[in-house]
RNA sequence: UGGGGUGUCGCCAAGUGGCAAGGCACCGGGUUUUGAUCCCGGCAUUCGCAGGUUCGAAUCCUGCCACCCCAGCCA
């Protein structure tokens, strides 16, 4: 369903295979697992895992579990579960730039047998102040001329565990004058007695990014590493390290611009601090644009696919309206969502002519047979919405008014005759009559009602809480904003604890998606649902095109 | 003012010398027992700017301009 679009990234592997550059594609998706899943990461995933099957070939999922401190079994978990969710099932076992600790030490050693990489002593501060400016080269350290030798007994006691943090470091020996920082002798390993979640207390030293990545590449076959633009400048240093040790397979890396969607942060300290700071209800608040949160607001993964599809790929950084993500989670729901009534804010009606319950067979889908029926009672006393009915209102207003007629959606048209007002004149009760013959049929009067209103007959139904959910901020680039928490929108959550639902949504299964008519797509809470005591999110309302401010 | 990138409709984005796809948004009109969906139609004489090459340029050349990334023992 999702049409195959063009980008730079499907050209450029094509190019390799039909060079002979490549024989077939491997990609991997890398997270670290030190937070949970975004939309950002999403796209990502749809980036690998489609290049892989769109050619044929296959897409590991591999954490880059290199910095022990930051990281927590917790997060692989969570990344699992959010990867199968969205749809996505990696090829082989889920592998680990941990289970590569051993070769990795020994290709430093190739390096450092080599005269390529030396142990450096100078701590952090002096390493910054030897690497030199942007417009300044940099010098050379006072370690950098050590003896093989001496660096291979160095960097062996390094991994013995005899070195303090951050009493010395393993560097490659490259360029201290390159206009590319990157390649000012950068740091290939660093001494930190932490323990791993994967490899325990085994080791005290841990490779950095720029070592490890490239060599996991290498020895997993992966033929097109895909990243973001940021490690552009790194590339270099990629290919050198490549081209210097007898690695078995070469990769080929290859940036694209990051996903930025409007009105959202993916900034992992920003997600962060709307937790911490109890902006939002944790990291799966269907307000955050996590994987986990995207899924408590009821987004269909699908959907989430489509849009990361949809939005193309390339190498220009640009923020995609949020309203593109939106329509994407519309055009899922509306095929797949049954439908079901859901009165918002209870208005009391009574038909006045009726005075026998029955039931009423109602399709679950405008469209889509499949879906089928369900039974709704209906009765001599209802539940409207109160925004759908005026005393009195111009021929804009397609609801009911009274001495108008509307007609009850899957039911019957109804006139109001009258209504009752407490003493602050807000309308406590309507009296209509129900006009006869007009169920599936138009009055035979020729009388047309004005519209179709959705409604709850009051002894069919049951209460339920609504959490209406809007955008989490005021503006559309949050992230540019110094204070975030200056353009939280504080109006984001309304919760609506006496809405009125049809019976059959007692049977709600956590995590289902209806469509309440006429209001919105709304999702059973995966916590808080329960049979007894019903919670729904909702996901995203109807498309509004009512112009018409008044009536 | 070092290096690396990017500039095509309000927002994404195809296009790779032959006469500007598509989606979102928006604006009209039609259908409709959801003011939804669906359907039809409109929406860049112009591709950051200025020159140049060419019969012909968004695509090639030159020079500008704007924006993004890089000085973690993070990834």
């Amino acid at each position: 369903m999702d049409t195959p679009r063009s980008n730079f990234l499907k050209t450029q592997i094509q190019a390799d295979l039909d060079a002979g550059r490549s024989d077939c594609v491997v990609t991997r998706f890398p997270p670290e697992p030190n937070g949970f899943l975004h939309i950002g990461h999403a796209k990502s995933i749809s980036v690998n895992f489609g290049l892989a099957a769109e050619f044929g070939g296959q897409c590991h999922l591999r954490f880059d579990d290199t910095n022990p401190e930051k990281e927590n079994q917790i997060f692989i978990d969570a990344i699992q579960e959010d990867l199968r969710w969205l749809g996505y099932e990696w090829h082989g076992e889920v592998r680990f730039a941990s289970s590569y600790f051993e070769q990795l030490y020994q290709w430093a050693l190739v390096l450092i047998d080599a005269g390529n990489a030396y142990v450096c002593d100078l701590d952090a501060e002096e390493a910054r102040a030897y690497r030199g400016t942007l417009t300044e080269p940099g010098k050379d350290s006072p370690y950098r001329g050590r003896t093989t030798a001496e660096n291979r007994d160095l960097f062996q006691r390094m991994r013995a565990g005899e070195f303090a943090d951050g009493a010395c470091v393993l560097r490659a020996k490259i360029d201290m004058a390159s206009p590319n920082i990157n390649l000012r002798d950068p740091i290939l390993y660093r001494v930190r007695h932490a323990t791993h979640h994967q490899t325990g207390d085994d080791w005290p030293i841990y490779p950095t990014y720029d070592f490890a990545h490239g060599q996991e590449d290498a020895i997993e076959g992966i033929t097109h590493s895909i990243c973001t633009l940021e490690f552009e400048d790194h590339r270099p240093l990629y290919d050198w390290l490549i081209e210097h040790l007898p690695v078995p397979h070469r990769p080929r890396q290859i940036e694209f611009a990051r996903l930025n969607t409007s009105y959202t942060v993916t900034s992992k300290r920003k997600l962060k601090l709307l937790v911490d700071s109890g902006t939002v209800d944790g990291w799966d608040d269907p307000r955050m644009p996590t994987v986990a949160g995207m899924r408590r607001r009821g987004y269909p993964p699908a959907a989430i696919r489509h849009f990361c599809e949809e939005v193309g790929t390339s190498r220009s950084d640009g923020m995609v309206d949020m309203a593109m993500l939106e329509h994407a989670v519309r055009g899922h729901l509306n095929e797949t969502a049954p439908r079901a009534f859901c009165v918002l804010r209870p208005l009391k009606v009574v038909l006045t002519n009726v005075d026998e319950t029955s039931v009423l067979r109602i399709a679950n889908h405008p469209s889509d047979e499949s879906l089928g029926h369900r039974e709704v009672p209906f009765g001599p006393e209802l539940w409207i919405d109160s925004d759908d009915f005026r005393e009195s209102a111009n021929k804009k207003y397609k609801r009911l008014v009274i001495g108008k007629r509307v007609r009850l959606r899957g039911a019957y048209v109804i006139e109001a005759d009258r209504c009752d007002t407490d003493k602050a004149g807000t309308v406590t009760t309507v009296y209509c009559r129900v006009i006869e013959n007009t169920l599936g049929e138009d009055p035979g009067d020729g009388v047309k009602p004005k519209g179709v209103i959705h409604w709850v007959a009051s002894h069919g139904a049951a209460t339920a809480e609504l959490r209406l959910y809007d955008r989490l901020f005021n503006d559309a680039n949050p992230g540019r904003a110094e204070e975030l928490l200056s353009v939280v929108n504080t109006d984001s959550l309304a919760t609506i604890v006496d809405a009125v639902i049809e019976e059959s949504l007692t049977n709600a299964e956590p995590e289902q998606v209806f469509q309440f008519e006429r209001e919105g797509y709304f999702v059973a809470d995966r916590h808080a649902h329960s049979n007894a005591t019903p919670v729904f999110n909702l996901t995203i309302g109807l498309r509004d095109t009512w112009g018409g401010g008044n009536g």
